[in-house]
DNA sequence: AAAAATATTGCGTTTATTTGCAGTAATACC
DNA sequence: GGTATTACTGCAAATAAACGCAATATTTTT
């Protein structure tokens, strides 16, 4: 593997990951740890990361709890605005969690009426603010990372309505393993939500395009519709294609 | 984890309850409590933070305390410190929503292993910050007003429940007329937590005594436990002396 | 194409950092 | 004032970084 093969998948880490360690580094890359390291210092010289014992991290990381709430927010405001433009009056809704479906309650037109269901507090507490719609947060135990609810309350919960559409933010997403995440607890809750559910909007910033996670969601046939922050058109979204499914 | 990490989601600890303790870091990370201190030190150094016996605090604290526009915050914090005594290891908890319950929430300590049922999803939220805690948020119709869950929904789930411990704030307490509220919805929503719990808490700051709202949540002798920011043995209490009520 | 120059990589050694622990000093709490 | 908690010190073990060097790979020059 030649070196910049190596700094691409180790910025593609720092990006995905905010953060990556030597070790982890060596054996995914298979060279000695020397090599990462003297990645690592060429990346920290060239200002693109942020070098730490043991590994490193994203210059944007010492940020990111300060000014930069979140990460990447303009790409995903972006691709909460695209999301938008498939709510229609009076329609029902299911959402996930994630900062991606923070900035697309935020950025529902205040007119709307519509009804809301959600698994995700701080997505219930944002369209709370929008006095049209009926917001119902579907109850379950507060899952500290993810923060949503998941366990069996929300599953049953889920079994017992069906919406018009439903937006799911995703962790990793890949035109051949469809859609993945890493936590198997979140896996079952978006499962339950997509059957669920008639339409079926992935949200996600092209950063996690072509990225695998451990855990499979679904297919991404039982997608309806993709939404990144990129043009339809672009390069790297030619995989799906192919797939029956609204690119936007 | 690395250090700088360490310092991130000590600094993240520091932001959002303007202060630490190194006895709750220590398990949070999971490292020393020496490690913690070294951390402190450093951060102290780099002057992020005040390091103080036993913790650190924010170094912006006495500025941003004006930022949190809580109403008689220090009030409802007295309230709040004397609620937390009742907490036990391994209780099931049951608590609504408001302005005292949040400071509540905030206030938990960190080694505390219990189970907590809530109807509120901002107080869900304050509670996911304890490692130790299991949350449980139980959900309905997000009211705009209260930012509670209510409806049919919540009663359903409260029905097919039973804890330990409930914890109310008030919103009219008056020893002849009981516990009232403005709400319908809220009302209802009491009630079924009254009914589901084996002790009933009611937190309220001096400043409600006496005063009565239009509907009836229950009446005083329903009520174990009735917390307030004014000594027992303070004047306006004598009222609810008669009834089977601990004062605190 | 062969040779020389340059870069890259891995390994052993040395050096530096980090971390937990034991013992002791300082501080807060009752 | 006594007790419990927290802070500091020095130390040892583990881990990571830096350095020099030799082997290998790549590019440039002849």
């Amino acid at each position: 593997m030649l070196k910049k093969e190596r700094h691409a998948f180790i910025m593609k880490q720092i990006n995905l990951h905010n953060k990556v360690l030597s070790s982890d580094l060596s054996i995914q890359l298979d060279v000695s740890e020397d090599t990462v390291r003297r990645d690592l210092n060429e990346l920290s010289d060239g200002e693109k990361l942020l070098k730490v014992h043991g590994g490193a991290l994203s210059k944007s990381f010492h940020f990111t709890f300060h000014q930069n709430e979140v990460y990447a927010q303009s790409s995903k405001r972006e691709v909460a605005i695209k999301a938008i433009k498939l709510l229609k009056e009076g329609m029902i809704v299911l959402t996930g969690g994630g900062t991606t479906m923070i900035e697309f309650a935020k950025l529902i037109p205040t007119d709307l009426e519509a009804t809301f269901f959600t698994i995700s507090p701080l997505v219930a507490l944002e369209l709370a603010e929008h006095a049209k719609l009926t917001v119902i947060l579907i109850g379950g135990q507060l899952s500290k990372n993810a923060q949503i609810n998941i366990g069996a309350g929300v599953i049953n919960n889920l079994a017992d309505i069906k919406v018009d559409i439903c937006f799911l933010g995703a962790n990793g997403i890949d035109a051949k393993e469809g859609i993945t995440d890493s936590d198997w607890e979140v896996v079952q809750v978006k499962k339950a939500m997509i059957k669920s559910s008639a339409k079926v909007v992935i949200l996600s910033i092209a950063e996690k395009l072509n990225s695998v996670q451990k855990m499979r969601v679904c297919a991404i046939n039982q997608v309806t519709h993709f939404i990144t922050d990129l043009n339809p058109d672009h390069a790297n979204l030619v995989n799906f294609k192919d797939y029956n499914i609204q690119i936007l």
